[in-house]
DNA sequence: CCTTCTTGTTTAAACGTTTAACTAAATTAT
DNA sequence: ATAATTTAGTTAAACGTTTAAACAAGAAGG
């Protein structure tokens, strides 16, 4: 049987309000005596406040909201960890949705986050997201977007890397230790990600005085799978290269073991840099040259900023950019 | 301004619960017409319903807890995906919670799950826990264990794999390749997991009439560095081996590695066997042979019984065992 | 000794729903 | 024409808290 805060109360021969206010420090005005009475029988009943019930009076449920595209994506987890710790240091709580770039999943997990009354929302949406839809405008708490914007969202902040630094020190890398013919495979370019880092990947190659090679461009999607077929292509197209700047690491995985296949060398022959830093990077052989994004920061810094939002404590319309760090390992030339 | 039940009542000039039956699909007993004036209110201002205030009555909150040790552990996200999955066709939502491996953290989120009065939890729990503590004692709603159980927790469903037999098969599949010297590098033995895995290798060699190899046993953590340095220690303990069945995929990852530096040809010189099969085993090189978990099933299963336990469907003290499978890559001899 | 403060506690309304019990009107049965 | 039934909707209590306002009793001030 659950006791309630009238069931304690009775048993302590105190009104509820004492009660509710010993067990939420709120006692200044609560004598020494009363509040060791209301603790003991607290303790020896077990009582469990129930925080549906103070959510309706306080209008805060302590809880926000997380939907990223798929956790099962190496990219995610790190963000969700870093949400979700700064979430518990704060006292809340996070629930998790996977939305699978869909934007139909998006705004239905929107609505259900609205109704269940969560603080706030931590949001990745999808790449095809061109503009705000009715779920979206349904929004009145605040809403963190990372690595991705939400075009006329009110009451938005941001999170965002700077994705053209990130790829220009990286492609810069590969032309200082002499690889002189760069392609670049990548994800669908609808990202403004993908466009920055490709962004980023000509501006080295022009202040390095090189044009862009003709065809230099592979566009296709973030997989392992994508990476060796686009590597294949290639080959097969003839070109003359010996070097891949990959827009992720997935991808960067799928060229590694597609030049394996066709006996080419990796770094002597070839150099091969990958984007993101994900746990696997430092598990192929050779160890990935990578550009990498703070994930765990970035779920970190998402989570306190939208407190911040939620208390008040922020103005509404901010942004937020962390840096890449190149992480030289063994697919490219030392 | 955020409307409730009232304003749309008063706007469309009926009653609440005219309109609460209408937006829950309870209306059977409600004309067309009326039906359709509420509908129309409904939508013209984006009624969103208060789910907080139902959960006070209808006291079910569409809510269930997910406690896991690490998110970023590549074990995780797959089961984490699988629950999320199926709690989201029954229309619940998942709050998800890392314990890394802590008891005090572990309890501290039974607690806080109890106290957002979620419907049931899937936990998996640490190896360090022998017993139930105060906070799962203090639960009423069901729980479900996966791949790990919690003596004397009442409630309790339980999600199991045959590790015994997949160790067994793995070990076996190793000795029909030619392998003879195998020895075991594995994480606690405080896990039945981990110890169902030894026995499974302890069945296999001797159903094959081998005698276990003096020392044959390195016990020690689930990463990649474990592996790594236990493989250098088996060389410099000067073992004649030729085989080396890992705890799981992370382990057999730096068994490799270690091999590699050392300039032992796996699978030719030694075979390698991981367990578990994480996206990592398709992407080392040479790729992992490994026992797969069905790790994405494990979740949604483990939701599926909540769920059926929730609605009292189920019977409360029940377990389903799953099975792995043998994934033969190239880390041990065709 | 009366008034005013202070201290410690209680009262009761409010939060936004759902739903059992009720009612009024319309229909059917007798 | 009246009673019984059906249909369509309303009323009001309940869920478990928080908190502003009220209150009672004792202490201090004049």
């Amino acid at each position: 049987m659950k006791l309630t805060i009238k069931d304690i109360a009775k048993l302590a021969g105190v009104s509820t309000a004492t009660v509710s206010m010993v067990v939420n420090n709120k006692d200044e005005r609560i004598s020494a005596s009363t509040r060791e009475k209301v603790l003991d029988i607290v303790d020896k009943y077990n009582y469990i406040p129930n925080r549906i019930a103070s959510s309706m009076v306080t209008k805060s449920t302590k809880t926000i909201g997380l939907v990223i595209p798929d956790i099962t994506n190496p990219f995610f987890p790190e963000v969700a960890r870093g949400v979700e710790d700064k979430a518990n240091i704060d006292g809340y709580t996070v629930i998790f949705c996977n939305s699978d770039n869909v934007l139909s999943k998006e705004d239905a997990y929107i609505d259900m986050l609205q109704e269940k009354m969560v603080d706030g929302i931590i949001f990745t949406a999808s790449s095809r997201r061109t503009n705000i839809s009715a779920s979206l405008q349904r929004v009145t708490v605040p809403v963190i977007t990372v690595d991705r914007v939400i075009p006329n969202l009110s009451n938005q902040g941001q999170i965002v890397v700077d994705n053209e630094v990130g790829a220009y020190e990286a492609v810069c890398h590969m032309l200082a230790k002499g690889y002189k013919r760069i392609f670049h495979i990548t994800g669908p370019l609808t990202s403004k990600t993908a466009r920055d880092r490709y962004n980023g990947y000509l501006k080295a190659l022009e202040s390095n005085n090189q044009q862009p090679l003709p065809n230099h461009l592979y566009e296709g999607m973030y997989t392992t799978t994508w990476g060796h077929n686009a590597i294949e292509q290639l080959i097969e197209d003839g070109h003359d290269f010996d070097g891949v700047f990959c827009g992720n690491d997935m991808i960067a995985v799928g060229v590694l073991k597609g030049l394996q296949k066709h006996g080419l060398s990796v770094p002597t022959d070839i150099g091969v840099v990958g984007y993101d830093d994900v746990n696997i990077a430092r598990l192929v052989t050779p160890e990935l040259t990578t550009v990498s994004q703070p994930k765990y920061e970035m779920g970190y810094k998402a989570a306190e900023m939208l407190i911040k939002m939620i208390n008040n404590e922020h103005n509404n319309q901010s942004e937020y950019t962390l840096s890449t760090e190149l992480i030289i390992r063994n697919s490219t030339r030392t």
